[in-house]
DNA sequence: ACCGTTGCTGCAATCGTTTGCCCTGAGCCT
DNA sequence: AGGCTCAGGGCAAACGATTGCAGCAACGGT
């Protein structure tokens, strides 16, 4: 037996005035113009038949649904829940929701995700999974409805965005490396039609050069994914080609699995023998063995932070987009010591060590 | 320039018949109620125009908002994401999209989410964080909103649901550890008051009981939560009896990990000294040190049935509640072996290892 | 005493679709 | 030929809220 829900008419009704005035005095922004007297009768009718609005009706006449489209490529990402939390959180504040939508990385999904939403009059985007060049964004200006990018950065940084220093945390990572000793570094980058890992080897680059190292081709290695498959591949590319180094420089957590992976196929040992640095301090990363060193930075402040530049825009604030800068953190754990003053493992596994 | 969108009028014009034919045309529901012709002339002009119906206004009009609210308790629980992704690819299929609301196991907090997707008019729910007994539930059924159950299901089996066979899932753990020779087993059993935690303490003595063995009261606490926090505790309450055991059966991932945690602070390790098993195979366990020996299920598929259950009961299926049970896998990894022959660790403890 | 102002409230249109109902014309049967 | 059914498609009323406009009182100023 459904309850037949109570809509503004009754409230109405049960006040003594048109629905009219009731949906004045039910909007603070409007209260003030009705007399005080009617709108706390309204108000008390309201709680009385626990009135609520139907959001529905309301968004056909005023065309906002207080509705937030959000795409990241992969909620399996540990990477994104507390992204998602955070824009969560914030946007509920403001009486918006979030409709999520992954994307898998997969363009055609991406539009068909962002157009269900579209269609749901979202009444603003935020992406995370934004390349630097993307279709989607001229169309969703081109609509009108607010973007803020989240984790990415537009090329020309033309839109609203939140994202980590990634340049400079790099830059920290390899001086870290260096401080211990290590002179051999080699690097997996991750995608470079993103910003984050176009970004990242940058920072790599210009770390090295600023410590007067080289960064010879074998040992640089270009992942087509931030993913464990490719960090695994990519460090076993490195390692095939027989030049010794002593530490690496993953794009993200992810491949810095992968290489852990590498390693122990390789029968190397982390750090004894191998240094490894990722990014992004994902949960759970430092109850890995060893824990990883690697880049922190607050993901729920991510979401919360793109969640305000989104509301910012959303009632009304125009002028240049903002691009907020978050500083990451150097963590230092056990994946990184100073380079093994043993042979290099290069000579061991000539010697027959460290297996197919 | 905010492009203006094209409506139903628009093709209706195009197409030149009425708004009416046009949205028969439309829906092939009703699409036989007009000639194939004028059918045809229609859907020409609405992929011409590049119409998108909006769905606020037929919400409105046909009272489902083809929204489904989704409960759990934390996004952050690895556990969820991939549960998460199935539901959503499953509802996705059938034009369904899902608002996740997380609970944080907070009862208000929970009823605050609830009502805000009441408001939106969710044709139907999810939840994954039901107590056994839960207000929200007769609510909802009040209301007439179908439910489903994740995860966990209601005392009664009055409501569809789909789930672990949990109780099978600990026998084949307990099992597994007295076929390696396991005799004195410990048990960190997750919260009384919800069905995970219950059928999963239930399993334990069951398997116990099989296999002839006693359950002192030493060895068995009761976690408030499923958390690593908690898991920690128990353990350390456990280890503070100061009775020897070999092996501890725990109520999830979360409570295993946090047993590696009072483990390493007590200087024992894992499995030498002390065998742990999990449940539930969260994505990253097997990445610690050691790999978790766990049961595993498919999360996606936890999803993907849940919204099976829920679609049907959408499109007028009545009948009685089906509950689904999926059979668990044990995943047998490193952090299980056989009791060690050394000296029990609590012998090695008076004579001053195992830390303060 | 009259007129303008101000403050409150009601009226009705509107948002874009769906759907019950009715109308029209064609076809068919007797 | 008349009356029947029936398919096809238009009309208009919803769904439930918001909001421009107008009415209407009370009030104050000259």
């Amino acid at each position: 037996m459904p309850e037949p829900a109570v809509k503004l008419r009754d409230v109405a009704r049960l006040a003594g005035v048109h629905p009219a005035t009731a949906s004045r005095a039910l909007n603070p922004d409007t209260r003030l113009l009705v007399s005080e007297d009617t709108a706390n009768r309204v108000l008390a009718a309201a709680a009385e038949l626990g009135y609520q609005p139907n959001a529905v009706a309301r968004s056909l006449r005023t065309r906002r649904s207080h509705t937030i489209g959000v795409l990241i490529p992969d909620l399996n990402n540990p990477l994104f829940p507390p992204i998602v939390r955070g824009l969560e959180d914030r946007l509920e504040a403001d009486g918006y929701v979030a409709l999520i939508g992954n994307t898998d990385g997969d363009d055609a999904r991406e539009r068909r995700v962002f157009e269900q939403m579209r269609a749901r009059h979202v009444d603003g985007y935020v992406l995370a999974t934004a390349h630097l060049r993307n279709p989607l964004l001229t169309e969703a200006i081109r609509a009108g409805v607010p973007v803020v990018l989240m984790n990415r950065i537009a090329e020309d940084n033309s839109l609203p965005s939140v994202t980590v220093d990634n340049e400079r945390g790099v830059r920290m990572a390899v001086s870290h490396l260096t401080s211990l000793g290590h002179r051999d570094i080699a690097c997996i980058a991750g995608p470079q039609d993103v910003s984050t890992g176009l970004a990242r080897y940058r920072g790599f680059r210009a770390g090295m050069a600023a410590a007067g190292l080289e960064v010879p081709a074998h040992r640089l290695a270009f992942a087509s994914a931030f993913s464990i498959e490719e960090g695994y591949r990519c460090l076993r590319q490195i390692l095939a080609a027989g030049r010794p180094c002593t530490a690496v420089a993953a794009g993200n957590d992810m491949l810095a699995v992968g290489c852990y992976l590498a390693l122990d196929e390789a029968g190397l040992s982390c750090p004894d023998e191998m240094s490894v640095v990722g990014f992004n301090d994902m949960p759970f990363i430092n109850m890995l063995r060893p824990p990883l060193t690697t880049l922190a930075f607050s993901h729920y402040q991510v979401g919360t932070q793109a969640a305000r530049l989104l509301l910012e825009r959303l009632s009304g604030g125009a002028g240049p987009a903002k691009v907020l800068y978050l500083t990451p953190e150097l963590i230092v754990r056990g994946s990184t010591a100073p380079p093994a003053r043993l042979p290099s493992y290069f000579e061991l596994k000539k010697s027959g060590r460290g297996g197919p």
